[in-house]
DNA sequence: CAACACTACGCAATCGTTTTCGTCGGCCAA
DNA sequence: TTGGCCGACGAAAACGATTGCGTAGTGTTG
């Protein structure tokens, strides 16, 4: 169909016998403005359509400086909670006109940098940025709101940026009450990395919890050192031998859950018969699991949405002082994994 | 850090007391080429370094018509399958220097056509698509060679593009080998879209296995009608109800699966107790399923590898007659969901 | 009839690079 | 002395779109 090179402003301008100048005012709607007749303005259109002219975004980008697309820095694409998160932000970018830059860090604070880079020199209009978690020094030179950015997932306290995080503190209280409701009273958690925010967030509630059912915090009862599946391997296991009368496990990740899961399997301990288990980040299969899960759900969907929201919203008016900060409720989605203990 | 605007070939030049020209020849290596003195090249070098100078991605594109861009287009980035492929084509891309601008068709070749002229619109450099797979229209105006793509998951035969798939004739036969060597008779087969290339070659591969084992083949032992979970619970069910003697199901997908081990729970049958189960598509969290899931794993990582390799190729080379199509082997993942029959 | 306003446009600069032609001075050979 | 050649660079034209200033022509008014 498409045959040949596409058609300029300049090829248009020459078949009708005006000047480029016109045919740009009139494409971009501003006949009016600049005085151009409605004969000539209506024949310009008619051109553009028949020719199926639209504009070079790259020459508009050198022009206009504006690129139309924004980065998507997320630290690893193949984890199903972010790759949720990047369909909503796609979906919610396209709609707007923009168009998404995908950049996967691969869980390395040096290739975060390296992407910011990468994105800052392709001039995208906007930022939206899932952070490894380790270290901020990079991300704080992005205060000064050169470039609009928007932190998703995990954020940094100290940073003035707008950020879009789930209700980490709630879910993992909600989760812990929910246990404890049920006659739960030696409560394991299985975290992630210890430095990120929603591990922090997530352990705050579960000791909240806690302490408002007048519980001791034992704090051997907490224990790991990643989000991976491992992680909920090795230390299910070292639960299981080194303390006694574990009734329950938060696991603070999806992946965490799986470890565990395998943990016990091998000692052949049923869930929920000998072992109750709530972990965070609801997926597909959770309900198809031999026993269902059950889970604090984050909501993605809307974390996607509203972060392309939020970096729009500085796009299109800048110098505004970029919003404070939105928290996502989470939601305990019940299924089979925990049992009721009547003593 | 980096304060004001970035830095261009005419500050350098200027700075220097030299012409725009002279810098940009310098930068890129041709200063021998157009007799450009030692002692120039290196203070034109010299000062790039100390302003962090690089080159304006979009004014070079404008220049040379090159964006250093490719297009990943995608039917649902959500799906762990495509988000694996699509990590390791960012990975391949960025590592020869390019950037990787998503797009989701939402399984819909409408949005399928409207991102294909998106992205030509904004110049990619290549294509890399996951085709819906239900039409092949639009796909044909790609042949002519003016933008290297490259197809992958699912090819249309007919269509001149170079491709990399899964070997899903061969999954299916070894899968189907695997049942009825373990004294399996009675077969049942739960397809996806039936009109898409993966799924053909599937259910062409049980039925040669069939046949090479002398087993007749049963057209109502073959149902469905989509990749998703709700299509496997559907089917199972009625495949549960209306057929008798059935020992074994092939699942084409691995939401198909899910949606069979729910039917299944749901009428209290246990696998491999009652029934085994093979799936495609292994998953990370198909090892703890409760009966740890027997799958045809497909090699996503080295699917994006090659497509990128394939896709540079062609871009580095243009007007060579674009590869045929790869097809990459599968792998039979042995777990526990399939019961040895003793009669 | 000169001054002015208004209509309906066009010229040319601009964005930052790359690249096609030069140009200019010096040196050497004829 | 002059022609040729080489070393070392520069001017300017692209690439395609946008935009700050014009400005030619027509009509109106004092």
């Amino acid at each position: 169909m498409r045959r040949g090179p596409r058609p300029t402003l300049k090829a248009i301008a020459k078949q009708l016998g005006v000047s480029v100048t016109t045919v740009s005012r009139a494409l971009n709607g501003k006949a009016e403005i600049y005085g151009i007749s409605k004969k000539t303005e209506e024949a310009v259109l008619r051109a553009a359509k028949k020719l199926r002219f639209s504009p070079d975004p790259v020459a508009r980008g050198l022009r206009l400086n504006q690129t139309l697309s924004i980065g998507l820095l997320i630290p690893d694409i193949a984890n199903p909670y972010f790759a949720e998160i990047a369909k909503n932000v796609e979906m919610a970018a396209r709609r707007a006109a923009y168009s998404v830059i995908l950049c996967d860090s691969q869980e390395s604070t040096d290739l975060e940098v390296e992407s910011l880079a990468l994105l800052r020199g392709r001039k995208v209009d906007g930022l939206v940025i899932a952070p490894v978690g380790q270290s901020a020094r990079h991300l704080e030179e992005l205060q000064d709101g050169g470039l609009p950015v928007v932190v998703i997932d995990r954020h940094f306290p100290r940073l003035k940026l707008p950020y879009v995080v789930s209700d980490n503190y709630k879910g993992a209280l909600d989760a812990t009450n929910h246990l404890i409701e049920r006659g739960h009273r030696t409560i394991a958690c299985v975290q992630g990395l210890a430095r990120t925010s929603p591990n922090r967030d997530r352990v705050r509630g579960y000791q909240a919890s806690l302490k408002k059912h007048g519980i001791a915090a034992d704090a051997s009862l907490v224990v790991g050192s990643g989000f991976g599946e491992e992680n909920g391997y090795v230390h299910a296991k070292l639960l299981l031998t080194k303390k006694r009368g574990i009734t329950a496990i938060l696991a603070l990740s999806n992946l965490i859950a799986l470890g565990i899961l395998r943990a016990l399997s091998e000692d052949g301990l049923k869930v929920p018969g000998d072992i109750s288990i709530i972990c965070f980040d609801d997926q597909p299969y959770c309900a198809y699991l031999n026993t269902p899960m059950t889970t604090v759900d984050q909501d993605n969907e809307q974390m996607g949405q509203i972060a392309v929201r939020l970096l729009l919203e500085q796009i299109q008016s800048p110098g505004k002082p970029g919003g404070e900060g939105i928290m996502l409720p989470t939601r305990l989605i019940e299924r089979a994994s925990v049992k009721r203990l009547t003593r």
